[in-house]
DNA sequence: TCGCGCATGGCAAGCGATTGCCAAAAGTTG
DNA sequence: CAACTTTTGGCAATCGCTTGCCATGCGCGA
């Protein structure tokens, strides 16, 4: 592997007959040094191969040009969507992107923070699973940013699952469902508690009762409990966490008998892929998932320089919208 | 955030009362300072939340605990198994892990080694594109292993698609199928040779028919394109480069008012999440990914001492099983 | 001609760990 | 008890870059 000896600063400083401190500046701040000398160094360092050592540089100047993503399950297809735009964003960005994986624990995610904050210029979080408080504090030491999640005071990207749900219990209501379940996912999820709220107060609004059952585990596994226990509400209309749970229950109505959507309406959350090709194929709510990843590295790099300014951190709201497909129809008899 | 000033070796080592290089070896080589001393100096650190920088560490011993895996498209869920159990696997040696998507772009997956070669300390390459006189050049410069992907004298682990072809092709004759068609895919996907070259190998020594079409894009937006190529080549057996295409290519015979499995048979390769629920159900060749995943960087993290011991690199192989659905059956008339 | 300011480059002190080498203390052996 | 080995801890150099501060030289206005 590597015996070779990596050209530095020195070498290049010593090729170049300027000092260290010129072949440092000529990189990192060109209108330091003049432009000639600057050519001059860089082409002296194109020939010799060098490549600034992110580490002694990130060393110094406390600058890593690396942040670090955390999300609950890597094994969840919906969080691709936000892993492919944080990443895209971070690389367009020529930013190093980590990955960490925290099991849905709150306690692991916290250790992750803490484990990485000396290699990483910041975090986004998505679909964090800590306290409002922990999330509070960690954010006084830590620069980090959010995604489907809003804490008071720090910047956040969601897709506004609590406002889309209202389309869900329109499109339900105008299909003349009297009544609605929704399926809960994990309980210190955010992202459930305002689906739930978001679909109660619909629901309310326009006089439909809505009952809440769970947590379920959020993954297609989760779906035959979810079912079951939705059958027994007596409500003709199923709302899911998210489109796994949807797809799980999908199964387990098929199994048992229940023909969606004439005897019962499934909806979910996500459009993740295979919501289209499942039978029925599902109606859900989607939402600009790739694009909130892309958001939540975009304020983790303007944080910095927005508390300088004196702003307020962003809380950007991406719409999402209701793809209506085959598991919902008219309210049986 | 972090207008907070970390404690440093020095900050444990006065208030402990011994020098730096105790503290620091009280952490990594708790044999070279004495067992009262240590437990000492590691509850003075606690005390203060004391905990090793990893720049610092790694600019002076070379060692960062990073590794990186550089994988070609993180849309494909595919390649989700593969990050799983890498991921997994560094993680439970502590080991922290950078996600790198190279856009199924040779050049752009030796930059990003060239760039991040300082920052860890070895790459795991999922399905590289590059080819086999690049990979070997880098290796000798940096620590690497592959995943799906041999090339001769470096590690590698493979989920065997070749010898795994036969099981499809013998599925496939004893349906009474006499021809079958590979829709390939990228033309330097090393997987998309193996595949074929396991596929027209079984083919040949029963007698059927093999040709192979493409190449084509393999996402499932390139079905429509490989279905009808298919269908022109009147072969009644179809197999795709993967379970995209194949999706893919079911929706698209759908649409055209081909039954499947009726009218032609289709096979993908990997199992990917929705293979079971796409309509009809998929066979495909399904393999341990996520442990091949876990087994690339278990060979990247054993490389330096099996070279050391002068032993040759491992090319681990995982067995493939078909996994028969709805898809195929018997050949029509 | 003098003085002043600006552009440019160099010096050297870090950043926070690791580690080779040395010395003192402690333990062993005959 | 001398001589020798082993254990343990400290010193100081080092990894490669950044950056505050100083020195030089040049342009330019008065």
């Amino acid at each position: 592997m590597s015996p070779v000896r990596r050209s530095t600063v020195y070498d290049v400083a010593r090729e170049a007959g300027v000092a260290a401190s010129t072949v440092s500046r000529a990189f990192s701040d060109p209108r330091r040094v003049n432009a000639v000398t600057r050519e001059h160094v860089l082409n002296v360092a194109e020939r010799l191969g060098y490549r600034p050592n992110p580490l002694a540089s990130a060393l110094q100047s406390g600058r890593t040009a690396t942040i670090a993503l955390l999300v609950p399950d890597i094994a969840n297809p919906h969080f691709f969507g936000t892993i492919r735009g944080a990443e895209a964003r971070a690389s367009a960005s020529g930013i190093t992107f980590i990955l960490g994986y925290t099991q849905e624990s709150a306690d692991n995610e916290r250790e992750q923070i803490l484990r990485l904050d000396r290699s990483v210029d910041g975090f986004v979080l998505a679909s964090s699973r800590m306290s409002d408080a922990t999330t509070v504090e960690l954010a006084r030491e830590h620069n980090m940013a959010l995604v489907n999640r809003q804490v008071e005071g720090l910047p956040s990207a969601i897709v506004d699952n609590g406002g889309g749900s209202r389309q869900i219990i329109d499109h339900l209501a105008s299909l003349g469902h009297r009544s609605v379940v929704y399926l809960s996912g994990p309980e210190q999820s955010w992202q459930a508690k305002e689906r739930w709220r978001g679909l109660s107060a619909a629901a309310g609004r326009c006089g439909m009762a809505a009952t809440r059952l769970g947590p379920f585990s959020p993954r297609v596994a989760g779906g035959a409990a979810a079912a079951d226990a939705a059958l027994v509400s007596g409500a003709t209309a199923f709302v899911a966490h998210n489109d796994l749970l949807a797809i799980g229950m999908l199964r387990r109505l098929a199994e048992r008998g229940i023909r969606v959507p004439r005897d019962r309406s499934v909806v979910g959350y996500d459009d993740i892929f295979g919501a289209d090709f499942c039978v029925p194929a599902l109606t859900t709510l989607a939402g600009p998932h790739e694009e909130a990843g892309r958001a939540g590295v975009e304020l983790l790099l303007n944080r910095v320089s927005r508390a300088a300014a004196g702003e307020a951190p962003r809380q950007v709201v991406l719409p999402a919208h209701l793809v209506v497909r085959d598991s919902t129809g008219p309210a049986p008899d």
